[in-house]
DNA sequence: GCAAAAGTGTTCTCAATACACCCATGA
DNA sequence: TCATGGGTGTATTGAGAACACTTTTGC
């Protein structure tokens, strides 16, 4: 079995990583008009969990989030924000990983590294929708974007961090030029405005919204866009490099 | 001699703590008109270092911070804020800790658990500066303040975590009511006034400044505090409760 | 009374808001 | 030509900046 021979190999990889310390990543998506997360599904379990993974002792922390990333979504040089460190001393980890191994190896359960308390540093990414491919790791299954306002069960304090996150997110909103992460290369002022309201929850006007944008001086237009509908065709816009 | 059985003493706690992972404490203090950062200067060594220490097995980061803090300063509960994680592959700390353990027992260099790769979660705490006691741990010699515009030969990347530090101060310093922390039970309006310019390092119009603080609705006004000055008697501020 | 510092009043500016209008598009 | 949504013009509001003025204190 696979499975079994993965997990092994794994747990032998003790000395590799900084003990005790792990790396959560909450991956934000945009797709029709919705934040979405993307999760993975944990091997027979009706449980999900954030994409993470482990500190290699030779590698930075900043690093350790890309590899966990590249590896989760195929995608390079992703945006990456360090949020908080979760390290309260009843983080609820242990539980969790004794279910998980349970399904894989109940007889390597007792003495391995992963039953130990964590203290996990929580990052958030932002990534192009449409450019992600998904790619499950050898705890789960499968691996999907979930919108925020229906997040699955999840394993950990996965809820909180993912809650943390698009607090942290929703406060650096505009200093950060979220849009140029989340969006594809070109779209409409609605499509921007949608995003601002997604993560704000609250709803911007659109004339203001369109000024306030265009007065940052940030974005360029293309072309129109006719969508054959029967009103006039919004104009295209793109970041500007610099 | 007491020196080396305390370093012994600690070097036994290996297994007390959670392994390369540290804390260190950017302790901001208010004096004369300055912002002051709270140092420890090493035994036998031309190097000055942050307060800082590791997380005990059984207590949260957090715990873990006010512990120490409470250790070099004789303060409980005081704010404290999660700013950031040091963690890159190439944070010079083994050097550092190299020369520290060269004075104190060379021959115990080699194996000792403190000369791994170190990941440190910054905090930033603000005190009332007349209050704090300052207290050298069993590795430095003095605890001293000093101010930012003039800080010691640092060790570590302790520099770099202190300006971090700062700034984000700065960013939240309006959010978070810096000064209930860092000023005295009562104060006058130029004391607040100073303390925001020492931090953004900027100058601000004293009568502005004043409305803009009043109209928050977060002081109380108490006695008149008479210095024996040729001039007007300036109002004594307390931040309310509520 | 006078200098010095505290406290208050008033205007100006700019950005965020609110409301209104014009433009393009396909049926 | 009409409904629909995109884009722009303009009045209003409010916070912050800039300036001026009044008040209090000890000499």
């Amino acid at each position: 079995m696979p499975l079994i021979n993965e997990l092994d190999d794994f747990l032998a990889l003790k000395d590799r990583f900084i003990p005790q310390l792990s790396v959560d990543c909450v991956i934000f998506g945009f797709h029709n008009q919705q934040l979405k997360v993307l999760l993975l599904k944990l091997k027979n379990l009706d449980l999900w969990a954030l994409p993470g993974g482990y500190v290699d002792q030779s590698e930075g922390i900043d690093e350790a989030a890309q590899r966990i990333l590249e590896e989760r979504t195929g995608l390079r040089d992703i945006y990456l924000e360090q949020f908080r460190v979760f390290g309260s001393a009843d983080r609820s980890t242990k539980e969790f990983i004794q279910k998980i191994m349970e399904v894989h190896r109940p007889e390597a359960m007792n003495d391995s590294w992963v039953l130990q308390r964590y203290v996990s540093i929580g990052y958030y990414a932002l990534v192009d929708f449409s450019k992600v491919n998904p790619k499950p790791d050898f705890l789960s299954e499968s691996s999907e974007w979930f919108e925020m306002k229906q997040l699955p069960k999840l394993a950990f304090d996965h809820r909180e961090i993912i809650q943390k996150a698009l607090e942290t997110l929703r406060i650096t909103l505009d200093s950060k030029l979220v849009g140029s992460n989340l969006l594809p290369e070109t779209f409409t002022m609605m499509e921007l405005q949608s995003l601002y309201e997604t993560i704000l929850e609250m709803p911007l006007r659109r004339n203001n919204f369109q000024r306030k944008m265009l007065s940052l001086d940030i974005l360029e237009r293309v072309e129109k866009l006719y969508t054959g509908a029967a009103n006039k065709a919004p104009y295209l816009y793109r970041f500007k490099k610099s």
